[in-house]
DNA sequence: ACGGTTATGGCAAATGATTTGCAATTGTGA
DNA sequence: TCACAATTGCAAATCATTTGCCATAACCGT
């Protein structure tokens, strides 16, 4: 894929350009792909987002974003999830629930979670992730490439802790 | 089989007691539960497993332990594996994939692990496991309590990387 | 701005996985 | 051996994910 340098004051698609909207609609455009209003409104709700999204959320968070409107179908964030997980712009997060949840993936901020298994309350993990170090230790070891991986704590948190003993 | 003291033994899954078929019987009968053909078969096969099993596999295992005769239903292996997470003697497994995995847990030997996200090939790793003793900080820290994790590294393989190359 | 090309989105139906109801069966303790 | 409750097979229900189809709308070049 050509690669036009055009105007080279901003907005290489490759670099570590900060997750922000116009750079994600740079990169998608750059993919051939289009900028619609739904992918907008997904994307911003994404950006927003202060923990994993499910379909749903999503949904109803876009419709939010975009100050009213349609919500975009059910099929269409669906697609789009699957669309930015290929390009590795989003991944799934494992929350023990049926149904998938997503999150932006900037490869300098990943995070792992905390989840209280009872009530669902998600908290990110603050600080650097504990096992990131090991990944290329265990690539080299296994004769793996693109190493990645998931971690998470479930739990009680302190109020089903409470309700639980009672 | 040498059954030294399986007495004295009708309380939790702390009791370090090996993980045998005779120990998860007595556990099972000591809550009212009843050891059948099907679960000693399931339990067998999830004993010998040297990974997590879907619902099939554990359905054909289970018929190889008991040699032969009708496998277990598909809603009975389903209702057990249910059951044994219920009682955290199993597991699932967070595998990447649409359907469920599972696996013993033996709170001494608990494994983390690593999939090769084209194959599918699972790789139990050795060791230490990375990040249990950071449970207990996570559980000071944010007021929760009976904390776990899930830890998986995922990646291509090297035939996988391999074939991705050419 | 206009029009052709083609990615996209809505809708509904297909697929896939999990979960449940119910009657027949079977394990267990008495 | 009996009575009773737990268990199981089978089929159907539920829940989540995925796809086909065609009308629509984004983007490019004029
Ligand atoms: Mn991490
Ligand atoms: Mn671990
Ligand atoms: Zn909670
Ligand atoms: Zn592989």
């Amino acid at each position: 894929m050509p690669r036009s340098h055009s105007h080279h004051s901003h907005s290489h698609a490759e670099d570590a350009e900060p997750f922000t909207l116009d750079g994600l609609a740079e990169l998608l455009r750059s993919k051939g792909l289009r900028m619609t209003g739904n992918r907008r409104a997904i994307l911003q709700a994404l950006l927003k987002a202060k923990k994993p999204l499910g379909l749903e959320e999503i949904q109803t968070e876009a419709v939010r974003q975009s100050k009213g409107g349609e919500p975009p179908d059910f099929a269409t964030v669906f697609r789009m999830m699957a669309l930015l997980e290929e390009l590795k712009i989003a991944r799934k997060v494992n929350l023990g629930r049926a149904s998938s949840y997503f999150e932006l993936v900037d490869s300098r901020h990943h995070r792992d979670h905390l989840v209280c298994t009872d009530c669902g309350t998600v908290t990110p993990l603050e600080g650097n992730c504990p096992v990131e170090s090991l990944e290329r230790q265990i690539a080299r070891k296994h004769g793996y490439t693109q190493v990645t991986h998931s971690l998470e704590f479930f739990g009680l948190c302190g109020d089903c802790s409470t309700d639980a003993a009672s």
